[in-house]
DNA sequence: AGAATAGTGTCTTTTAGACACTATAGT
DNA sequence: ACTATAGTGTCTAAAAGACACTATTCT
C-alpha cells in the first residue's frame, strides 16, 4: 500500500487531500412495488373467497403529479444502501417491516422526473395480507391498496430487418373503491441475428405518477417469471395456508387457471405439511401447510 | 393539469419556481462486466482448441487502488441513461460497440469507494471474441483480457433459528500472462419460515479494485442461471459456429461437462442450420449454424 | 489406417398435462 | 342428501439424462 501515484502521493495521502469535483450528480430514489394477495368478500358461505393481487400506492400531495398515485419510496441517504432506504421508506409510509424485498431495476431516463435528475432504484416487495392492517399512518387516506391487473391486449410479431419485432401491448388497471387508474404500456422486443433488445414505453397513463406504470409492469413480469422456478409466491402467504390458496395466488398473478393435481405435485416440495386443518368451511376441511425450512 | 397545490401554484408554476435542495447526492457510475469466450492455442492439429471465458479489466493508473485491476466504467451524465453511459464508456475504453448489455444490479454500500459516495449501476456485457482485436487504444497496456474462473470451494448448510443457512465460498481467479488475481467471495443464504436472504462478502481480494470481485461474482452467477432458459450464450459466438463450439461455451461457463445428444436437442432450436461446413479440421467437418431470427 | 470429431438412434427416467375418481365437513 | 371443495390415481405426452453406435474428413 506504499505505492505512490504520479504526484508522489500514497493512497492515504491521496484520500486525505481528495476533494470531489463539482459535476452534477443525480438524486437517487428507492421506489417500492409492494404486492399483496387479498381475499375478496364472498357471500356464499360455501364458496371459497376469491383472491386479488393488490398494489400499494400513495396519493401525491404536491407537484408534480399532484393528486396522482405513486409508488411508495424516497431518496437514499449517504449512510445507507438503496435496500435499506427502501425498507426505511416502507416502514415510514406504511408501518410494515421485515418483508421480502428484491432489487428490480434502476430506471434512469433523463427526464423521468420533471423537477430534476432523479434515478429510481426500484424494488419489488411482497407481503402477506394478514400483516397489513397497519394503515393507521397519518396518511390513512393517502396510502391505499389497489386491485391490480396486467392484461396483454395485443401481441404482434412482424418481420423486419433480418429478424423479428414483437410488440406487446399491456393494459394495466388499478382499482380502489371509486378510484380507477389505468395505463397502456408497450413492450417492444427486437430480435435479429446480432442480438435481442427489449424496451418499454408508456402509451397512455391515467392517474399514475412519473414512469411508475412502467416500473409496475416490469415488476409484474418479473413476478410472473419467478413463480415457475422459485418459491417467491410464499412471501404472499400467511404462516399457514392451504394448497388451494397457494394455487389461487399463482392463478391471479399468472392470469390463468392451473390444474390442481400437477400444481400440487410441482409445488408441494416448497411447503411442509402441518397437522392443522381448516374448519367451518361449509365443505370438507383442508390441510394447512407452511413454508418449508429446507429447499434450495 | 390546472390543479393547484397548497401554495396555489399550478404544476407549470411549481416547476418554474422549483429549486433542488442542497442535500448530498451520490455519484453514479456505470460499470461493465464484459465477458468473451476465446480459443486457447492447441498444438495437436487434430484436436479442437479449448475455450476459455475471459473478462476485460482496466489497470488503475491513479489512487485509490492504484495498480489494481478494475471493471471498465465511468460516471453517468445527466443527459444519458445508465445503459447509454455503459455503452459510451465501453466504446471509449475498448472501441467495441453494439454489443449485448444487460443491467445486473445496483451496488450501493456506503463506503464502497473510499473517496466519496458512489453507487455502481453495473451491467453484464457479452461479445464474440472475433470482434475484439480492437485493443489499439491509448491504454493498450492498461486494458487486458483475463482468463476467469469461479469455483465453489466449499458449501456448508447449517441448521439455525427456524431454518437453514447455506454458506458458499467461491474462489475467483483471473489470469493474464504473469498477472494472477484472485478473490474469495462468500455467499450467505439464509432461509427460514419468514423468507430468504442472500448476501455476498469479499473475504480476500488480491489485485481487484473496489468491490469489483463481488460484482463479477454476481455477473457469473447470473450468466450461469440464464444459460438454461435463454439464448444469452449466442452473444458470445461469432456469426457462424458449430454446435460443439456452442457446447464448449456452455461448459466453460457452467464449469461442467454436458452430454452431446441432449445438448443438441435442447439448444438446436436457438439456431438455424446453414449450408456451410468447417474444413481443414483434421477430422470430419462440422456444420455451421447461426443465431435464429425467430424464437421467443 | 487411424485419429478425432460429427452426428444420430434409442432406451430409461423424470416431469408436465389432462382428467376422472373418491373423500368429507357442514348445512 | 347435497354442495362445494379436498385430495389422489392414472394415463399420456413431452423433456431430460445416459450411452452407444455410425459417419466422415484429414494426415
Amino acid at each position: 500500500m506504499e505505492i505512490k501515484d504520479k504526484n508522489g502521493l500514497t493512497e492515504r495521502e491521496f484520500l486525505e487531500q481528495y476533494r470531489p469535483g463539482d459535476y452534477e450528480r443525480p438524486s437517487v430514489a428507492a421506489d417500492i412495488v409492494l404486492f399483496t394477495a387479498a381475499n375478496c368478500e364472498e357471500n356464499n358461505y360455501r364458496r371459497l373467497p376469491k383472491k386479488t393481487l393488490q398494489l400499494l400506492l400513495i396519493r401525491r400531495g404536491g407537484h408534480p403529479y399532484l393528486g396522482s398515485w405513486a409508488l411508495p419510496g424516497g431518496f437514499v441517504n449517504p449512510d445507507e444502501t438503496t435496500e435499506q432506504a427502501a425498507r426505511r421508506e416502507l416502514t415510514e409510509e406504511t408501518g410494515v417491516d421485515h418483508i421480502y424485498l428484491e432489487q428490480l431495476y434502476t430506471f434512469s431516463e433523463p427526464h423521468r422526473d420533471p423537477r430534476m435528475w432523479v434515478m429510481s432504484c426500484s424494488y419489488m416487495a411482497l407481503i402477506d395480507s394478514t400483516k397489513v392492517q397497519v394503515e393507521a399512518g397519518d396518511d390513512a387516506e393517502n396510502a391505499q391498496w389497489f386491485n391490480i391487473q396486467l392484461l396483454t391486449v395485443k401481441e404482434d410479431v412482424t418481420e423486419a430487418e433480418d429478424g423479428f419485432v414483437t410488440v406487446t401491448d399491456y393494459l394495466l388497471t388499478l382499482q380502489h373503491d371509486e378510484e380507477q387508474l389505468y395505463a397502456e404500456i408497450r413492450r417492444i422486443k427486437t430480435r435479429n441475428r446480432t442480438g435481442t433488445d427489449v424496451q418499454y414505453r408508456i402509451i397512455r397513463n391515467v392517474g399514475l405518477a412519473f414512469d411508475h406504470a412502467k416500473i409496475i409492469t416490469v415488476a409484474i413480469e418479473r413476478l410472473r417469471g419467478k413463480l415457475n422456478y422459485t418459491d417467491i409466491a410464499l412471501n404472499l402467504m400467511p404462516e399457514y395456508f392451504t394448497l388451494t390458496e397457494l394455487q389461487q395466488v399463482y392463478e391471479i398473478i399468472l392470469n390463468k387457471q392451473l390444474l390442481k393435481a400437477p400444481f400440487r405435485r410441482k409445488y408441494s416440495i416448497l411447503v411442509e405439511e402441518t397437522d392443522k386443518l381448516t374448519k367451518d368451511a361449509g365443505h370438507r376441511p383442508s390441510r394447512l401447510y407452511r413454508r418449508s425450512r429446507k429447499i434450495d
